[in-house]
RNA sequence: GGGCAAGUGGCGGAAUUGGUAUACGCGCUAGUCUUAGGAACUAGUGCCGCAAGGCUUAAGAGUUCGAGUCUCUUCUUGCCCA
């Protein structure tokens, strides 16, 4: 037996790899393969590992099937985690980010992948920002970007603005203090004009999961209400409402508005009012945090006309729940049918009405209810809506409302606009200046890229840019006068809305990217990455496309990502040693009666559930350690065999093992093979048949994405030739079909694979097994044959076999015959190739 | 609370989409071997039964010659939204 040292042929494939080039099959069809760019944090992680493995295995898949393919690798590199890191190890983010990404791009070149690294992208790199900033511009230029007041996460002892993710119920992560809600002038992209066409578009993303296009369409969220006017007694002032739910009016028993609603206004000098205002402001911007608070509110009284019921008057409140961006910020409260109306109207004792009902001869007393019945149900109470169902009801009063003038069909989006302001130096800067007359302009684009200034001081609270003088204050290159620039950043989200587009001409410093290069290599046919994106990410990179399409007629595509592929998690056994702490699974060791046990002191260790590998729970394990002890062709293996792609998988290291024991017996199997002498024989052509089938069917299962059978399959055809090799086949068969499968190894496990292609003298690597169409028809099938639908045997015939025969076949065989002959037989089903079925009943 | 998934041996999971349930791997059991290795090889491994045979895809019902797959009810778990 040959020991596989997979460290020299590992090192020995990778330089070759690095030279490799999927994109020189000019002419024929292209693919652009491209798994989510990672952030660069320091090292890779299990999570990276699976989706780049993924991802290689498509690519090479597909340029072995004959497809010009692009596979390109960057990274995502502003973001906060470098301005935290600089704070804890004094180092600029800048170094940081650079020594993670070389850390991080050797690390993946461990893998083995077939990236081509030409095409590098780095998104804090002047050479891709300076484009951004243009895009920027562009979209500028084009209204798709606004100004204005929005509320952001505050917290008052850093004096800084907190990301919803560093807010920890409800406090700051580093302070501790508890956040507040501050209004702040901001940049948005104006994503809602493109609401309906982005939830139409995606009726065409076939390669879409369900699931994803789902989420996306819930978070766009389109509803179809209306706009009601509520005169105001005693004011010459209206209030416009919006609500989903019309059908419901003659159940409204209150108006409640925003804080921020212009009719406020009054009461700005009100000490209770601004109380109040101050109470509301406490709470999160989050909607779940609006939903858990406690709905409160604040008595204006003034009353509101209703607009169907004579002489009736409504209390206006405002209210912590409403919101000023959401519709019109004023809504009717319907307590009957709307929870957050009835936990309201119980509060403030205001009248709940019942207006539809699921059982319309038996009232409800709501005030002893704690739930609002929201369900479909026939309305009662209702004047002339009376016994319509809510459908119905809703035309009806839509209709009537316009006949009326007082207000008119509304669709509403869910989907706000996208805030891209970050009070943060690590990202990209906003190209406008504010001049002295108040007004803000695009710099020159001349002028561009505005780069981030080095000599920065992070120790100090606050976003150090603008506190750095000498970066703020310029002049504005039109009027020569003084001006400051903004000091706010971009949302590293839009870093990743168009590095795709990058990749087809990451070189060109002329434009953002060549337009003929976008044309031919986009969309992206296959996009690989985490679930965690499904709704940011792919909605604003989808807006994107469409916004620069805008802008330059000549882009082609609406949607940037044909297919989408979303991977599961990497899940470990997470481990506590007796104080309750937090163990590596290298701190840990399995004892001989099976429980695991601490290494260092031999203390017991609970084990707890499998989840997500995190740093938190330390339930980690480092790829480049499994790569060292393992090799890199043992860690793809194994990460594309027990779990289908889509869904968790557990990390295991009897797992990892088993791929590192197999991939030894592949190359055992290679080397016999190329030693064994020639002998001739007839069973050469069950055999040929048998792989081909297996081609066929491992070519099926990597287009399904169902790489853990192909795993098995590839498990299975090892068995075949085990079986084989002592027996009648040839060795020259063995050998064709060996390389066969060798070449299907490549997208897997290419080390191994290349290694012993040459060691097999295979001239022709570069292509992938074709399939015969004729022998696939040439091979027998398994026939279940049963009694009243139970199967009692099982033959094996030529395909196509005709039901008289097959009959015949059951009449002689001995373990079915007696049952078929000894009783009457009232129907035979027959299913060609599949079963015959005897009924006795 | 709403929406969407899913539930198959001790474990990860297959099942050509209504046609042999438990492929393949891990683990386990017994044995062989000795370059004692992160071995390798052989046999076995859903449950009951000596066997013939019977039972089995979360639970229950239904459609069907035939259901893991379709329909309904219930339970459980996960994700997203609130």
């Amino acid at each position: 037996m040959e020991r596989l040292n997979f460290q020299v042929i590992e090192k020995k494939w990778q330089s070759s790899f690095d030279k490799e080039k999927l994109y020189n099959n000019k002419g024929s069809k292209k693919f652009y393969c491209l798994e989510m760019f990672p952030y660069p944090s320091g090292k890779i992680h299990m999570g990276h590992v699976r989706n780049y493995t993924i991802g290689d295995v498509i690519a090479r898949f597909k340029f072995m099937n004959g497809y010009n393919v692009l596979h390109p690798m960057g990274w995502d590199a502003f973001g906060l985690p470098a301005e935290n890191a600089a704070k804890e190890n004094n180092l600029h983010p800048k170094k940081w980010t650079e020594r993670n990404i070389s850390e991080m791009k050797r690390q993946l070149k461990l893998m083995g992948l077939s990236i081509d690294w030409d095409l590098e992208v780095s998104t804090c790199h002047e050479s891709y920002y300076k484009h951004q900033q243009e895009i920027f511009i562009d979209f500028y230029n084009k209204g798709l970007v606004k100004r204005k007041e929005n509320y952001v996460n505050w917290d008052p002892v850093e004096q800084t603005v907190l990301a919803n993710e560093q807010v920890v119920n409800g406090k700051g992560w580093r302070s501790g203090a508890v956040v507040e809600r501050k209004k702040l002038s901001q940049w948005f992209f104006d994503i809602s004009k493109f609401s309906d066409d982005l939830l139409k578009g995606l009726d065409e993303l076939n390669n879409w999961p369900e699931k994803v296009k789902i989420m996306q369409k819930n978070w766009i969220g389109k509803s179809i209400g209306c706009e009601i006017n509520f005169e105001i007694q005693g004011e010459n002032k209206k209030i416009n409402v919006f609500t989903t739910r019309p059908d419901t009016i003659f159940g409204a028993s209150f108006l409640a508005v925003s804080v921020d609603h212009p009719i406020c206004e009054k009461f700005l000098k009100n000490d209770k009012f601004n109380s109040f205002k101050n109470e509301c402001l406490k709470v999160g911007t989050t909607e779940e945090a609006l939903a858990n608070a406690e709905k409160i509110g604040y008595d204006t009284n003034l009353f509101a006309t209703h607009p169907f019921i004579k002489g009736k008057t409504i209390p206006v409140y405002v209210a912590n729940f409403i919101l000023m961006d959401y519709g019109t910020g004023a809504i009717f409260g319907c307590p009957a049918h709307d929870q957050r109306d009835l936990d309201f109207a119980k509060k403030y004792n205001l009248e709940i009405k019942e207006v539809v009902s699921d059982n319309p001869t038996k009232s409800k007393n709501f005030k002893n209810l704690s739930e609002a019945f929201t369900d479909d149900g026939t309305l009662i109470n209702s004047d002339f809506l009376d016994g319509l169902t809510v459908e119905q009801a809703k035309d009806k009063i839509i209709k009537e409302i316009e006949k009326l003038r007082i207000g008119k069909k509304k669709i509403t989006f869910r989907l706000k606009d996208w805030g891209i302001s970050r009070q943060r130096y690590w990202g990209c800067p906003i190209p406008m200046i504010h001049l002295e007359d108040g007004s803000i302009v695009p710099v020159d684009k001349s002028e561009l890229p505005i780069k981030l200034p080095e000599d920065i001081d992070l120790n100090q609270n606050g976003n150090p840019l603008e506190s750095h003088k000498s970066w703020k204050n310029t002049v504005h290159k039109k009027t020569g006068k003084s001006a400051i620039r903004e000091t706010d950043t971009l949302d590293t989200f839009v870093d990743s809305s168009w590095y795709f587009l990058r990749f087809c001409s990451p070189k060109i410093s002329s434009e953002p990217f060549d337009i003929e290069k976008v044309n031919y290599w986009m969309p992206v046919d296959q996009y690989i990455g985490g679930i965690e994106h499904a709704i940011l990410h792919l909605l604003y990179s989808r807006f994107f496309m469409r916004a620069l399409k805008k802008n330059n007629q000549k882009i082609k595509d609406n949607e940037p990502f044909k297919g989408l592929f979303t991977q599961g998690m990497v899940c470990h056994e997470t481990y506590k040693d007796q104080n309750g702490k937090w163990l590596n699974p290298s701190e840990v060791e399995k004892n001989s009666n099976g429980t695991f046990q601490k290494i260092s002191d031999k203390t017991k260790v609970i084990v707890g559930s499998s989840e997500s590998m995190s740093k938190s729970k330390k339930n980690v394990v480092d790829p480049e350690n499994m790569i060292k002890s393992y090799g890199a062709d043992s860690v793809r293996w194994f990460i594309l065999s027990d779990s289908p792609p889509e869904k968790d998988i557990q990390w295991s290291n009897q797992g990892v093992n088993a791929a590192h024991k197999f991939l030894q017996k592949i190359y055992n199997l290679c080397c016999e093979i190329k030693k064994s002498s020639e002998k001739k024989n007839n069973l050469d052509e069950n055999f040929n048949l048998k792989m081909n089938s297996y081609i066929n069917k491992i070519t099926k299962s990597i287009n399904d994405f169902n790489l853990n059978v192909v795993v098995a399959n590839v498990y299975e055809i090892y068995n075949l030739f085990q079986s084989h090799i002592a027996k009648e086949v040839s060795d020259s068969c063995l050998k064709i079909n060996l390389i066969k499968l060798m070449k299907m190894l490549i997208p897997f496990t290419p080390h191994i694979a290349y290694e012993c292609l040459e060691m097999l003298g295979a001239k022709e690597i570069k292509t992938w097994p074709k399939i015969d169409a004729k022998l696939i028809q040439q091979e027998k099938v398994k026939m279940a044959i049963q009694i009243n639908g139970r199967t009692k045997e099982v033959i094996e015939i030529d395909r196509g076999v005709g039901q008289v025969s097959v009959e015949k076949i059951c009449k002689n065989n001995a373990k079915v015959k007696n049952k078929i002959l000894n009783q009457p037989i009232n129907k035979i089903i027959f299913v060609k190739d599949k079963i015959i079925n005897f009924i006795t009943k």
